[in-house]
DNA sequence: CCTGCTTTTTATCATTTGTAAAAAAATGTC
DNA sequence: GACATTTTTTTACAAATGATAAAAAGCAGG
């Protein structure tokens, strides 16, 4: 996903405002298996996925809780690093070989102060970012584990062909055994 | 809780700038058990509560799922209103008789395209809220119903003597006679 | 201080979900 | 195509949670 398209999703810009941004991004490639984001520690640099998919996870003693996946043209940052430059709980590894655009966070909140689109920009970004972080809350809150898998397979088809069935159960908030038998009552 | 430092917490403002957003703030006062948001309704007004307690809350067929309780100097907001000016999922009611700051969706809106500050500030509002929404999300999926409400006791032990138990269990994804047992087990 | 109403706890039973381990299926590599 | 590895499903059993109803406790108004 280009990335002009990727910035004008969240906000339209100006083309000049546009332009001070881009002049800082730059591409990188990552593997499958790469771990992009490390928990509990401070990350300076938001990415935005141009292929493949992501996903973030929590430690839990001896386990991972998946709560978020991501797939192109996503954001992909530490939340706390990128609001309050301190750690975050979130590691985000790459599920597929991954392309992706990468900015400084000490850049953007350079142009923050700089340039009022650019900060509106900002504002609509981590608006966007509120709306389906509150969504995705909401949404696992609401019903029963059947239910939430049938929106989730709805929702995001694709990701049922791509993703391992333990993160998405885990996603869920189930076991994969669950999940499993779920998929095996619907059928 | 004082407006001044409600709005400066989220984002230290040059005296102009935060004398700008006041001039078009005004108080209000309900009693307990008004409905000051409603699900599926576009909301024009973004409140702060001055004093008092709230609980944000989804309709889930007959029940309803509580998924926020704020308490003083918290933003009392329809998001998806807020953001998209589209209906969202959540009702807000009052717990207490409260006393609310509040300003119309779109003033705030043309400051934001006035002035950078309040643009940056705008930046700074929805971010905080993402950071309050992801943590709220990410503790609710890990651990146990027992460690949930570990949690929430240390971090909100004033909210237990004026919150229904039946909402803190709604809250925690539990059933209020499952709190009531794990209660029981603790002490 | 009593009365009625709401909130919280307790008890019982049915259901769901988790754990652990093994089998089956799918995937990738040589 | 055969092997090793990973992913998914299945099974059996244990533990946790939900539903329902009733008792107890707490609280507000007169």
């Amino acid at each position: 996903m280009d990335l002009d398209i990727i910035l004008n999703q969240i906000y339209a810009l100006p083309r000049a405002s546009r332009e001070l941004i881009k002049a800082y991004v730059t591409e990188v490639v990552y593997p499958k298996g790469h771990i992009i984001i490390h928990a509990n520690k401070v990350e300076r640099h938001v990415y935005f996925l141009k292929s493949g998919i992501v996903r973030a996870y929590a430690d839990h003693g001896d386990s991972q809780i998946t709560f978020w996946i991501g797939s192109e043209g996503a954001p992909v940052i530490s939340m706390n690093s990128y609001v309050n430059n301190r750690p975050g709980y979130e590691s985000i590894d790459l599920l597929e070989n991954c392309t992706l655009y990468t900015i400084a966070m000490q850049d953007l909140q350079r142009l923050f102060l700089q340039d009022i689109h650019i900060a509106n920009w900002g504002r609509k970004f981590a608006e966007s970012e509120l709306i389906k972080t509150e969504e995705r809350m909401i949404s696992r809150h609401l019903g029963t584990a059947v239910e939430r898998y049938r929106r989730f397979l709805s929702q995001s088809p694709d990701l049922l062909q791509r993703v391992p069935l333990g993160y998405i159960a885990s996603y869920l908030g189930i076991t994969q055994v669950s999940l499993s038998r779920i998929r095996a009552e619907i059928r």
